[in-house]
DNA sequence: TTATTTTATATTGTGCACAACTAAATTATA
DNA sequence: TATAATTTAGTTGTGCACAATATAAAATAA
């Protein structure tokens, strides 16, 4: 058959799995802290932050649209780690807010980069190189989004 | 902030982000053959099969369990892509081949790869380069699940 | 031969991810 | 100043992805 149909040949199937290895060798870490990946990725925006922060700006963010978001959130708030107020002045606008349980959280968290990336096995050179080669393919392939 | 914790300093993320990319760049191009990406993926697997296959070993090709797989073939029955039957020997297993609709898409398959790899902006030379370091990482990945 | 274990698929339930659409509020503009 | 266009969230529906469980068949052990 033609090579390139051939899935071991595809850049994108390599992304697709190790994306999902990752998120796998994360979930023991965050079930700790009773968090998904997604909703790690979230307080990751909030912790840096630290201040009230529209939905819109945490889908900015996250690349991440509202349709994503709304639940999550909603469960997010139900867990109690975070506050959703809408806004007086504009009444369309959502403001999402640490809790205390929330803020309490990134000190647990602040463990999970270390442990992840000894699992990786990479060494610091490796990892820098890896990462400078994905965030030339994100350039050129955002580009060509829409 | 500590650093490590930041968004933009984490590998993770920058995968999160080129899946969700690449997927999205697949789509517009595989809507042609009215695929999604994952079907694409069962169809990788038949198109270099070529003979009917168990469920089982596609999801060892796909990394995928019956849980997903089991819906998204009978979507794919049901497009009159594949066909699934029951194996004799062992009424446990289920057989998938390929409709003569499933076989004619290999052709309009073919271009994707190409097609893909232009949207890409990558030299042959930084895709081969970026494949065998998303290989090792899989490799020492794989190692630290289950 | 019978009991136990393993294997292959299916089902259920939860949580994303996103397209398409709705609703409401703001801003721009004729 | 009406009205049109844009912005911000939310809702609905579809399709993965996977954990947990179920079911039935096959293989193996006792």
């Amino acid at each position: 058959m033609s090579e390139q149909l051939h899935l071991d040949n595809q850049l994108c199937f390599r992304l697709y799995k190790l994306n999902k290895n990752l998120t796998k060798l994360y979930a023991p870490l965050l079930k700790e802290l009773g968090l998904t990946y997604p909703q790690y990725l979230v307080m990751l925006v909030m912790w840096q932050q630290n201040t009230p922060i529209l939905v819109k700006d945490i889908g900015n963010h996250l690349d991440l649209d509202s349709g994503t978001l709304s639940p999550l959130l909603k469960r997010m708030e139900k867990l109690e780690i975070i506050k959703r107020t809408r806004s007086n002045e504009d009444e369309r606008a959502v403001f999402i807010e640490l809790t205390a349980h929330g803020k309490h959280l990134k000190n647990k968290a602040k463990l999970i980069p270390a442990k992840l990336f000894t699992l990786t096995e990479l060494s610091k050179t490796e990892l820098l190189n890896l990462k400078s080669s994905l965030d030339e393919l994100l350039d050129n392939t955002t580009k060509h989004l829409s």
